[in-house]
DNA sequence: GCAACAGAAATTTTCGAAAATAAATGAAAT
DNA sequence: ATTTCATTTATTTTCGAAAATTTCTGTTGC
Protein backbone atom coordinates (compact mmCIF):
# COMPACT_ATOMS: atom_id res chain seq x y z
CA UNK A 1 0.00 0.00 0.00
CA UNK A 2 1.09 3.28 -1.30
CA UNK A 3 1.60 6.34 1.10
CA UNK A 4 -0.81 8.23 -1.23
CA UNK A 5 -3.67 5.00 -0.05
CA UNK A 6 -2.98 5.30 3.61
CA UNK A 7 -3.14 9.23 3.10
CA UNK A 8 -6.56 8.83 1.35
CA UNK A 9 -8.00 6.26 4.19
CA UNK A 10 -6.94 8.39 6.59
CA UNK A 11 -8.15 11.18 5.43
CA UNK A 12 -11.07 10.01 4.74
CA UNK A 13 -11.85 7.93 8.41
CA UNK A 14 -11.03 11.05 9.94
CA UNK A 15 -13.30 13.69 7.81
CA UNK A 16 -16.52 11.00 8.45
CA UNK A 17 -16.15 10.57 11.88
CA UNK A 18 -15.74 14.55 12.18
CA UNK A 19 -12.32 14.36 13.68
CA UNK A 20 -11.67 16.84 11.39
CA UNK A 21 -14.66 19.12 11.67
CA UNK A 22 -16.70 20.57 8.29
CA UNK A 23 -14.91 23.78 6.91
CA UNK A 24 -11.48 23.36 8.89
CA UNK A 25 -9.16 24.10 6.54
CA UNK A 26 -6.56 21.11 5.44
CA UNK A 27 -2.85 22.85 5.45
CA UNK A 28 -0.16 20.81 3.85
CA UNK A 29 2.39 21.48 6.91
CA UNK A 30 -0.09 20.50 9.38
CA UNK A 31 -1.47 17.00 7.39
CA UNK A 32 1.99 16.42 6.97
CA UNK A 33 3.05 16.49 10.61
CA UNK A 34 -0.71 14.33 11.76
CA UNK A 35 0.17 11.73 9.03
CA UNK A 36 4.15 11.62 9.00
CA UNK A 37 4.74 11.92 5.21
CA UNK A 38 5.31 14.99 2.77
CA UNK A 39 3.04 16.53 0.24
CA UNK A 40 2.73 14.45 -2.43
CA UNK A 41 0.88 11.61 -1.18
CA UNK A 42 -1.22 14.23 0.34
CA UNK A 43 -2.36 16.08 -2.16
CA UNK A 44 -2.87 12.98 -4.30
CA UNK A 45 -5.21 11.63 -1.15
CA UNK A 46 -6.95 15.36 -1.27
CA UNK A 47 -7.67 15.47 -4.51
CA UNK A 48 -9.33 12.01 -4.83
CA UNK A 49 -11.76 13.35 -1.94
CA UNK A 50 -12.26 15.92 -3.83
CA UNK A 51 -13.82 14.47 -6.57
CA UNK A 52 -15.56 12.95 -4.09
CA UNK A 53 -17.04 15.93 -2.22
CA UNK A 54 -15.60 15.19 0.88
CA UNK A 55 -13.42 17.77 0.68
CA UNK A 56 -13.20 21.39 -1.29
CA UNK A 57 -10.49 22.77 -3.03
CA UNK A 58 -10.42 26.75 -3.75
CA UNK A 59 -7.54 27.74 -6.73
CA UNK A 60 -4.41 28.16 -4.74
CA UNK A 61 -6.00 28.61 -1.58
CA UNK A 62 -5.95 25.05 -0.69
CA UNK A 63 -8.85 22.47 1.00
CA UNK A 64 -10.77 22.21 3.62
CA UNK A 65 -13.01 19.57 5.25
CA UNK A 66 -16.29 19.68 2.79
CA UNK A 67 -19.77 21.60 5.00
CA UNK A 68 -22.11 20.12 6.16
CA UNK A 69 -25.85 21.76 5.76
CA UNK A 70 -29.45 20.14 6.71
CA UNK A 71 -30.40 20.99 2.67
CA UNK A 72 -27.58 18.81 1.83
CA UNK A 73 -28.43 16.12 4.10
CA UNK A 74 -32.23 16.19 2.94
CA UNK A 75 -31.16 16.27 -0.79
CA UNK A 76 -28.69 13.25 -0.09
CA UNK A 77 -31.39 11.39 1.72
CA UNK A 78 -33.95 11.63 -1.22
CA UNK A 79 -31.29 10.70 -3.58
CA UNK A 80 -30.76 7.25 -1.65
CA UNK A 81 -34.69 6.47 -1.76
CA UNK A 82 -34.31 6.81 -5.31
CA UNK A 83 -31.87 4.74 -6.03
CA UNK A 84 -31.47 1.96 -2.99
CA UNK A 85 -35.28 1.30 -3.61
CA UNK A 86 -34.45 0.45 -7.10
CA UNK A 87 -31.29 -1.65 -6.27
CA UNK A 88 -33.14 -2.95 -3.32
CA UNK A 89 -36.04 -4.24 -5.79
CA UNK A 90 -32.91 -5.33 -8.87
CA UNK A 91 -31.71 -7.33 -5.86
CA UNK A 92 -34.45 -9.33 -4.84
CA UNK A 93 -35.52 -10.20 -8.34
CA UNK A 94 -31.52 -10.99 -9.44
CA UNK A 95 -30.22 -12.49 -5.65
CA UNK A 96 -29.04 -15.36 -5.41
CA UNK A 97 -28.62 -17.37 -2.02
CA UNK A 98 -25.45 -16.12 -1.09
CA UNK A 99 -26.73 -12.24 -0.96
CA UNK A 100 -29.12 -13.68 1.15
CA UNK A 101 -27.01 -15.43 3.64
CA UNK A 102 -24.99 -11.84 3.88
CA UNK A 103 -28.37 -10.26 4.51
CA UNK A 104 -28.88 -12.94 7.05
CA UNK A 105 -25.41 -12.86 8.91
CA UNK A 106 -25.13 -9.09 8.67
CA UNK A 107 -28.68 -8.96 10.06
CA UNK A 108 -27.24 -10.96 13.03
CA UNK A 109 -23.72 -9.17 13.17
CA UNK A 110 -25.74 -5.92 13.91
CA UNK A 111 -28.63 -7.04 16.56
CA UNK A 112 -25.68 -8.57 18.39
CA UNK A 113 -23.88 -5.64 18.82
CA UNK A 114 -26.54 -2.92 19.02
CA UNK A 115 -27.53 -5.24 21.88
CA UNK A 116 -24.45 -4.75 23.39
CA UNK A 117 -24.39 -2.56 26.85
CA UNK A 118 -21.44 -1.04 28.59
CA UNK A 119 -17.74 -1.02 27.66
CA UNK A 120 -18.44 -3.14 24.30
CA UNK A 121 -20.99 -1.39 22.62
CA UNK A 122 -18.41 0.96 20.53
CA UNK A 123 -20.36 2.80 18.40
CA UNK A 124 -17.84 2.29 15.54
CA UNK A 125 -18.11 -1.38 15.44
CA UNK A 126 -21.87 -0.80 15.73
CA UNK A 127 -21.95 1.73 12.45
CA UNK A 128 -19.51 -0.78 10.43
CA UNK A 129 -22.33 -3.23 10.79
CA UNK A 130 -24.82 -0.78 9.88
CA UNK A 131 -22.86 0.05 6.79
CA UNK A 132 -22.43 -3.83 6.04
CA UNK A 133 -26.24 -4.69 6.37
CA UNK A 134 -27.37 -1.52 3.87
CA UNK A 135 -24.40 -2.78 1.16
CA UNK A 136 -25.22 -6.83 1.85
CA UNK A 137 -29.05 -5.55 0.79
CA UNK A 138 -28.02 -4.39 -1.80
CA UNK A 139 -25.00 -6.74 -3.00
CA UNK A 140 -27.51 -8.64 -5.14
CA UNK A 141 -28.22 -5.47 -7.53
CA UNK A 142 -26.20 -6.46 -10.37
CA UNK A 143 -24.80 -2.51 -10.71
CA UNK A 144 -21.29 -1.30 -10.43
CA UNK A 145 -23.10 2.18 -10.22
CA UNK A 146 -25.45 1.95 -8.20
CA UNK A 147 -23.12 0.43 -5.66
CA UNK A 148 -20.54 3.46 -6.36
CA UNK A 149 -23.28 5.61 -5.57
CA UNK A 150 -24.26 3.81 -2.53
CA UNK A 151 -21.40 4.39 -1.19
CA UNK A 152 -21.15 7.87 -1.80
CA UNK A 153 -24.19 8.69 -0.24
CA UNK A 154 -23.75 6.18 2.51
CA UNK A 155 -20.36 7.91 3.47
CA UNK A 156 -22.32 11.76 2.89
CA UNK A 157 -24.68 10.79 5.45
CA UNK A 158 -22.68 9.04 7.91
CA UNK A 159 -21.07 12.46 8.66
CA UNK A 160 -24.78 13.65 9.38
CA UNK A 161 -25.26 10.41 11.94
CA UNK A 162 -22.17 10.49 13.65
CA UNK A 163 -22.37 13.39 16.01
CA UNK A 164 -25.76 12.59 16.97
CA UNK A 165 -24.18 8.86 17.76
CA UNK A 166 -21.56 10.67 19.78
CA UNK A 167 -23.96 12.83 21.72
CA UNK A 168 -25.67 9.38 22.79
CA UNK A 169 -28.81 10.86 20.91
CA UNK A 170 -30.64 8.18 21.21
CA UNK A 171 -34.43 7.99 18.94
CA UNK A 172 -37.08 8.51 20.72
CA UNK A 173 -39.96 6.15 20.21
CA UNK A 174 -38.47 4.02 17.97
CA UNK A 175 -36.63 0.63 17.57
CA UNK A 176 -34.45 0.97 14.97
CA UNK A 177 -33.55 -2.83 14.93
CA UNK A 178 -36.76 -4.12 14.28
CA UNK A 179 -36.56 -1.68 11.27
CA UNK A 180 -33.60 -3.82 10.30
CA UNK A 181 -35.49 -6.81 10.99
CA UNK A 182 -38.68 -5.84 9.41
CA UNK A 183 -36.37 -4.61 6.03
CA UNK A 184 -34.40 -7.86 6.32
CA UNK A 185 -37.03 -10.10 6.45
CA UNK A 186 -39.58 -8.20 3.57
CA UNK A 187 -36.15 -8.41 1.45
CA UNK A 188 -36.21 -12.20 2.39
CA UNK A 189 -39.06 -12.78 1.70
CA UNK A 190 -38.86 -11.27 -1.74
CA UNK A 191 -41.28 -8.93 -1.44
CA UNK A 192 -39.84 -5.81 -3.48
CA UNK A 193 -42.67 -3.45 -2.70
CA UNK A 194 -43.21 -4.18 0.98
CA UNK A 195 -39.26 -3.77 1.24
CA UNK A 196 -38.68 -0.71 -0.48
CA UNK A 197 -41.28 1.09 1.67
CA UNK A 198 -39.66 0.19 4.78
CA UNK A 199 -36.15 1.26 3.18
CA UNK A 200 -37.98 4.12 2.19
CA UNK A 201 -39.50 4.96 5.74
CA UNK A 202 -36.58 4.01 7.60
CA UNK A 203 -34.31 6.69 6.15
CA UNK A 204 -36.87 9.14 6.17
CA UNK A 205 -37.30 8.66 9.71
CA UNK A 206 -33.68 8.93 10.15
CA UNK A 207 -33.46 12.25 8.64
CA UNK A 208 -36.68 13.78 10.75
CA UNK A 209 -34.91 12.21 13.82
CA UNK A 210 -31.14 13.94 12.60
CA UNK A 211 -32.78 17.08 11.34
CA UNK A 212 -34.97 17.37 14.53
CA UNK A 213 -31.26 16.96 16.95
CA UNK A 214 -29.24 18.95 14.75
CA UNK A 215 -31.48 21.93 13.97
CA UNK A 216 -32.47 22.54 17.96
CA UNK A 217 -28.43 21.90 18.35
CA UNK A 218 -28.90 19.73 21.86
CA UNK A 219 -25.47 18.66 22.80
CA UNK A 220 -24.70 17.89 19.07
CA UNK A 221 -21.12 19.73 18.16
CA UNK A 222 -22.34 19.79 14.69
CA UNK A 223 -21.22 22.94 12.84
CA UNK A 224 -23.76 23.09 10.52
CA UNK A 225 -23.50 26.66 9.63
CA UNK A 226 -20.04 27.42 8.62
CA UNK A 227 -18.96 30.32 8.78
CA UNK A 228 -16.33 30.74 6.01
CA UNK B 1 -6.12 27.95 -13.63
CA UNK B 2 -3.77 25.29 -12.03
CA UNK B 3 -1.38 23.35 -13.48
CA UNK B 4 -3.31 20.34 -12.11
CA UNK B 5 -6.70 21.84 -13.45
CA UNK B 6 -5.27 21.72 -16.41
CA UNK B 7 -4.31 18.30 -16.70
CA UNK B 8 -7.50 17.30 -15.40
CA UNK B 9 -9.19 19.28 -18.17
CA UNK B 10 -7.17 17.74 -20.68
CA UNK B 11 -6.96 14.51 -19.83
CA UNK B 12 -10.34 14.31 -19.18
CA UNK B 13 -11.16 15.76 -23.07
CA UNK B 14 -8.71 13.29 -24.11
CA UNK B 15 -10.32 9.96 -22.75
CA UNK B 16 -14.19 10.87 -23.62
CA UNK B 17 -13.01 11.90 -26.84
CA UNK B 18 -11.29 8.31 -27.13
CA UNK B 19 -7.90 9.99 -28.46
CA UNK B 20 -6.66 8.17 -25.21
CA UNK B 21 -8.37 4.50 -26.22
CA UNK B 22 -9.62 2.33 -23.31
CA UNK B 23 -7.03 0.47 -21.33
CA UNK B 24 -4.23 2.74 -22.82
CA UNK B 25 -1.50 2.91 -19.70
CA UNK B 26 -1.08 6.47 -18.95
CA UNK B 27 2.96 6.56 -18.44
CA UNK B 28 3.89 10.06 -16.69
CA UNK B 29 7.01 10.29 -18.57
CA UNK B 30 4.66 10.79 -22.05
CA UNK B 31 1.45 12.66 -20.16
CA UNK B 32 4.46 14.87 -18.75
CA UNK B 33 5.48 15.58 -23.00
CA UNK B 34 2.28 15.73 -24.12
CA UNK B 35 0.88 18.13 -21.63
CA UNK B 36 3.88 19.81 -20.95
CA UNK B 37 4.03 19.56 -17.42
CA UNK B 38 5.92 17.92 -14.61
CA UNK B 39 4.55 14.38 -12.62
CA UNK B 40 2.37 16.52 -9.88
CA UNK B 41 -0.04 17.40 -11.46
CA UNK B 42 -0.28 14.95 -13.95
CA UNK B 43 -0.78 12.43 -10.74
CA UNK B 44 -3.20 14.56 -8.89
CA UNK B 45 -5.37 15.24 -12.11
CA UNK B 46 -5.10 11.01 -12.50
CA UNK B 47 -5.98 10.89 -8.85
CA UNK B 48 -9.49 12.91 -9.47
CA UNK B 49 -10.03 11.02 -12.96
CA UNK B 50 -9.14 7.82 -11.03
CA UNK B 51 -11.83 8.76 -8.23
CA UNK B 52 -14.51 9.52 -10.73
CA UNK B 53 -14.17 6.13 -12.58
CA UNK B 54 -12.46 7.45 -15.89
CA UNK B 55 -9.36 6.15 -15.16
CA UNK B 56 -8.23 2.97 -13.46
CA UNK B 57 -4.94 2.55 -11.08
CA UNK B 58 -3.00 -0.22 -9.95
CA UNK B 59 -0.56 0.33 -7.10
CA UNK B 60 2.79 0.98 -8.30
CA UNK B 61 2.13 0.13 -11.81
CA UNK B 62 0.74 3.23 -12.76
CA UNK B 63 -2.92 4.03 -14.36
CA UNK B 64 -4.99 3.12 -17.34
CA UNK B 65 -7.90 4.72 -19.51
CA UNK B 66 -10.84 2.95 -17.74
CA UNK B 67 -11.97 0.07 -20.17
CA UNK B 68 -15.34 -0.29 -21.67
CA UNK B 69 -17.76 -2.61 -21.86
CA UNK B 70 -21.32 -3.59 -23.12
CA UNK B 71 -22.16 -4.51 -19.74
CA UNK B 72 -21.37 -0.94 -18.10
CA UNK B 73 -22.82 0.77 -20.77
CA UNK B 74 -26.39 -0.82 -20.13
CA UNK B 75 -25.68 -0.34 -16.41
CA UNK B 76 -24.92 3.21 -16.81
CA UNK B 77 -28.22 3.28 -19.00
CA UNK B 78 -30.19 1.96 -16.49
CA UNK B 79 -29.07 4.36 -13.71
CA UNK B 80 -29.66 6.88 -15.70
CA UNK B 81 -33.09 6.70 -16.56
CA UNK B 82 -33.45 5.79 -12.91
CA UNK B 83 -32.12 8.90 -11.01
CA UNK B 84 -33.00 11.30 -14.31
CA UNK B 85 -36.41 10.40 -14.53
CA UNK B 86 -37.40 11.26 -10.97
CA UNK B 87 -34.85 14.21 -11.50
CA UNK B 88 -36.86 15.50 -14.13
CA UNK B 89 -40.38 15.03 -12.17
CA UNK B 90 -38.81 17.02 -9.67
CA UNK B 91 -37.79 19.86 -12.68
CA UNK B 92 -41.20 19.89 -13.63
CA UNK B 93 -42.63 20.62 -10.21
CA UNK B 94 -40.17 23.09 -8.94
CA UNK B 95 -38.37 24.73 -12.62
CA UNK B 96 -39.11 28.38 -12.30
CA UNK B 97 -39.57 30.10 -16.24
CA UNK B 98 -35.02 30.51 -15.94
CA UNK B 99 -34.95 26.66 -16.14
CA UNK B 100 -38.03 26.36 -18.59
CA UNK B 101 -36.47 29.28 -21.05
CA UNK B 102 -33.06 27.21 -20.60
CA UNK B 103 -34.37 23.99 -22.08
CA UNK B 104 -36.17 26.26 -24.97
CA UNK B 105 -32.49 27.86 -25.82
CA UNK B 106 -30.55 25.18 -25.58
CA UNK B 107 -33.26 23.09 -27.91
CA UNK B 108 -32.82 25.93 -30.50
CA UNK B 109 -29.26 25.68 -30.61
CA UNK B 110 -29.29 21.74 -30.20
CA UNK B 111 -31.60 21.90 -33.41
CA UNK B 112 -29.77 24.42 -35.43
CA UNK B 113 -26.26 22.01 -35.21
CA UNK B 114 -28.23 19.24 -36.06
CA UNK B 115 -29.74 21.16 -38.88
CA UNK B 116 -26.18 21.86 -40.31
CA UNK B 117 -24.54 20.16 -43.24
CA UNK B 118 -21.10 20.60 -44.65
CA UNK B 119 -18.00 22.20 -43.13
CA UNK B 120 -20.49 23.21 -40.28
CA UNK B 121 -21.60 20.09 -39.28
CA UNK B 122 -19.00 19.33 -36.20
CA UNK B 123 -19.95 16.47 -33.84
CA UNK B 124 -18.14 17.82 -30.97
CA UNK B 125 -20.23 21.55 -31.52
CA UNK B 126 -23.24 19.19 -31.45
CA UNK B 127 -22.37 16.58 -28.45
CA UNK B 128 -21.74 19.61 -26.23
CA UNK B 129 -25.33 21.10 -27.43
CA UNK B 130 -26.39 17.74 -26.53
CA UNK B 131 -25.46 17.87 -23.16
CA UNK B 132 -26.19 21.34 -22.86
CA UNK B 133 -29.81 20.07 -23.79
CA UNK B 134 -29.78 17.40 -21.37
CA UNK B 135 -28.46 19.43 -18.78
CA UNK B 136 -30.54 22.43 -18.80
CA UNK B 137 -33.79 19.21 -18.53
CA UNK B 138 -32.86 18.10 -15.21
CA UNK B 139 -31.52 21.94 -14.01
CA UNK B 140 -34.77 22.87 -12.37
CA UNK B 141 -34.36 19.67 -9.83
CA UNK B 142 -32.56 21.61 -7.16
CA UNK B 143 -30.21 18.76 -6.04
CA UNK B 144 -26.60 19.10 -6.32
CA UNK B 145 -26.32 15.50 -5.92
CA UNK B 146 -28.36 13.98 -8.43
CA UNK B 147 -26.55 17.12 -10.78
CA UNK B 148 -23.74 15.07 -10.08
CA UNK B 149 -24.23 12.00 -10.86
CA UNK B 150 -26.11 13.17 -14.23
CA UNK B 151 -22.45 14.29 -14.81
CA UNK B 152 -21.02 10.90 -13.66
CA UNK B 153 -22.77 9.28 -15.94
CA UNK B 154 -23.59 10.96 -18.92
CA UNK B 155 -19.51 11.64 -19.36
CA UNK B 156 -19.46 7.91 -18.80
CA UNK B 157 -21.80 7.26 -21.68
CA UNK B 158 -20.64 9.70 -23.98
CA UNK B 159 -17.41 7.39 -24.28
CA UNK B 160 -19.87 4.70 -25.99
CA UNK B 161 -21.67 7.47 -28.12
CA UNK B 162 -18.65 8.87 -29.55
CA UNK B 163 -16.83 6.68 -31.53
CA UNK B 164 -20.39 5.65 -33.01
CA UNK B 165 -20.77 9.07 -34.00
CA UNK B 166 -17.19 9.15 -35.40
CA UNK B 167 -18.13 6.30 -37.67
CA UNK B 168 -20.86 8.58 -38.57
CA UNK B 169 -23.71 5.52 -37.98
CA UNK B 170 -26.71 7.47 -38.28
CA UNK B 171 -29.02 5.55 -36.05
CA UNK B 172 -31.71 4.06 -38.88
CA UNK B 173 -35.21 4.65 -38.86
CA UNK B 174 -34.66 6.96 -36.03
CA UNK B 175 -35.24 10.63 -35.74
CA UNK B 176 -33.30 11.89 -32.57
CA UNK B 177 -34.28 15.52 -33.06
CA UNK B 178 -38.15 14.90 -33.12
CA UNK B 179 -37.20 12.63 -29.88
CA UNK B 180 -35.91 16.06 -27.62
CA UNK B 181 -38.61 18.19 -29.51
CA UNK B 182 -41.35 15.93 -27.94
CA UNK B 183 -39.47 15.73 -25.15
CA UNK B 184 -38.91 19.42 -24.27
CA UNK B 185 -42.55 19.48 -25.25
CA UNK B 186 -43.38 17.56 -22.32
CA UNK B 187 -41.10 19.14 -20.31
CA UNK B 188 -42.62 22.38 -21.19
CA UNK B 189 -46.20 21.43 -20.49
CA UNK B 190 -45.21 20.31 -16.91
CA UNK B 191 -46.88 16.27 -18.22
CA UNK B 192 -44.09 14.73 -15.56
CA UNK B 193 -45.36 11.36 -16.88
CA UNK B 194 -45.30 12.30 -20.37
CA UNK B 195 -41.46 13.94 -20.12
CA UNK B 196 -40.81 10.52 -17.84
CA UNK B 197 -41.27 8.35 -20.39
CA UNK B 198 -40.05 9.90 -23.45
CA UNK B 199 -36.96 10.21 -21.86
CA UNK B 200 -36.20 6.65 -20.56
CA UNK B 201 -37.42 5.71 -24.44
CA UNK B 202 -34.82 7.71 -25.54
CA UNK B 203 -32.08 6.69 -24.07
CA UNK B 204 -33.60 2.93 -24.32
CA UNK B 205 -33.08 3.45 -27.92
CA UNK B 206 -30.13 5.08 -28.24
CA UNK B 207 -28.32 2.12 -26.27
CA UNK B 208 -30.08 -0.07 -28.76
CA UNK B 209 -28.44 1.64 -31.19
CA UNK B 210 -25.10 1.54 -29.44
CA UNK B 211 -25.29 -1.87 -28.65
CA UNK B 212 -26.29 -2.72 -31.85
CA UNK B 213 -23.66 -0.86 -33.89
CA UNK B 214 -20.22 -2.17 -30.98
CA UNK B 215 -21.28 -5.60 -30.87
CA UNK B 216 -21.42 -6.25 -34.85
CA UNK B 217 -17.82 -3.95 -34.57
CA UNK B 218 -18.82 -2.51 -38.29
CA UNK B 219 -16.64 0.42 -38.81
CA UNK B 220 -16.38 1.26 -35.28
CA UNK B 221 -13.29 1.48 -33.87
CA UNK B 222 -14.29 0.71 -30.36
CA UNK B 223 -11.84 -1.51 -28.16
CA UNK B 224 -14.97 -2.73 -25.93
CA UNK B 225 -12.74 -5.78 -25.26
CA UNK B 226 -9.66 -4.81 -23.44
CA UNK B 227 -7.21 -7.45 -23.66
CA UNK B 228 -5.25 -6.73 -19.86
C1' DG C 1 -9.73 56.15 13.41
C1' DC C 2 -8.88 53.89 9.03
C1' DA C 3 -7.69 53.22 4.01
C1' DA C 4 -3.97 52.16 1.09
C1' DC C 5 0.11 50.23 0.54
C1' DA C 6 4.75 47.80 1.14
C1' DG C 7 7.07 44.25 3.00
C1' DA C 8 7.20 39.92 5.58
C1' DA C 9 5.37 35.53 6.52
C1' DA C 10 2.70 31.66 5.47
C1' DT C 11 0.88 28.59 2.17
C1' DT C 12 0.07 26.28 -2.10
C1' DT C 13 1.84 24.61 -6.31
C1' DT C 14 5.38 22.77 -9.17
C1' DC C 15 9.73 20.91 -10.33
C1' DG C 16 13.76 17.88 -10.41
C1' DA C 17 15.99 14.30 -8.35
C1' DA C 18 16.25 10.27 -5.30
C1' DA C 19 14.22 6.06 -3.69
C1' DA C 20 11.45 2.11 -4.40
C1' DT C 21 9.45 -1.07 -7.22
C1' DA C 22 8.28 -3.51 -11.49
C1' DA C 23 9.51 -5.12 -16.10
C1' DA C 24 12.80 -6.52 -19.44
C1' DT C 25 17.08 -8.55 -20.75
C1' DG C 26 20.47 -11.80 -21.06
C1' DA C 27 23.56 -15.31 -19.19
C1' DA C 28 24.03 -19.85 -16.95
C1' DA C 29 22.34 -24.35 -15.96
C1' DT C 30 19.77 -28.32 -17.10
C1' DA D 1 14.84 -25.29 -25.90
C1' DT D 2 13.52 -23.79 -21.40
C1' DT D 3 13.88 -22.40 -16.77
C1' DT D 4 16.21 -19.70 -13.22
C1' DC D 5 18.48 -16.08 -11.66
C1' DA D 6 21.06 -11.82 -11.62
C1' DT D 7 21.47 -7.52 -13.89
C1' DT D 8 19.89 -3.72 -16.23
C1' DT D 9 16.34 -0.72 -17.64
C1' DA D 10 11.95 1.51 -17.17
C1' DT D 11 8.50 3.31 -14.30
C1' DT D 12 6.10 4.81 -10.29
C1' DT D 13 6.26 6.99 -5.94
C1' DT D 14 8.06 10.17 -2.66
C1' DC D 15 10.82 13.81 -0.95
C1' DG D 16 12.86 18.41 -0.41
C1' DA D 17 13.40 22.68 -2.25
C1' DA D 18 12.17 26.47 -5.42
C1' DA D 19 8.62 29.29 -7.41
C1' DA D 20 4.24 31.45 -7.25
C1' DT D 21 0.59 33.18 -4.76
C1' DT D 22 -2.06 34.50 -0.86
C1' DT D 23 -2.42 36.26 3.78
C1' DC D 24 -0.84 38.79 7.50
C1' DT D 25 1.36 42.89 9.69
C1' DG D 26 2.75 47.19 10.38
C1' DT D 27 3.49 51.80 8.52
C1' DT D 28 2.23 55.96 6.27
C1' DG D 29 -0.91 59.46 5.02
C1' DC D 30 -5.27 61.57 5.52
Amino acid sequence: MTLAQKAYDALRHDIIRGELPPGRPLRLADLGERYGMGFSPLREALNRLQAERLVTAESLRGFRVAPLSLDELHDATSLRIVIETEALKASIKNGDDAWASGIVSSLYALNVQAARTGPEADIWTLEKRHHAFHRALLAGCNSPWTLEFFERLYAATERYRIPVLLASARPVGRDVQAEHGALAEATLDRDADKASVLLEQHYLRTVEDLAEVISSSKGVPLPVRQTV
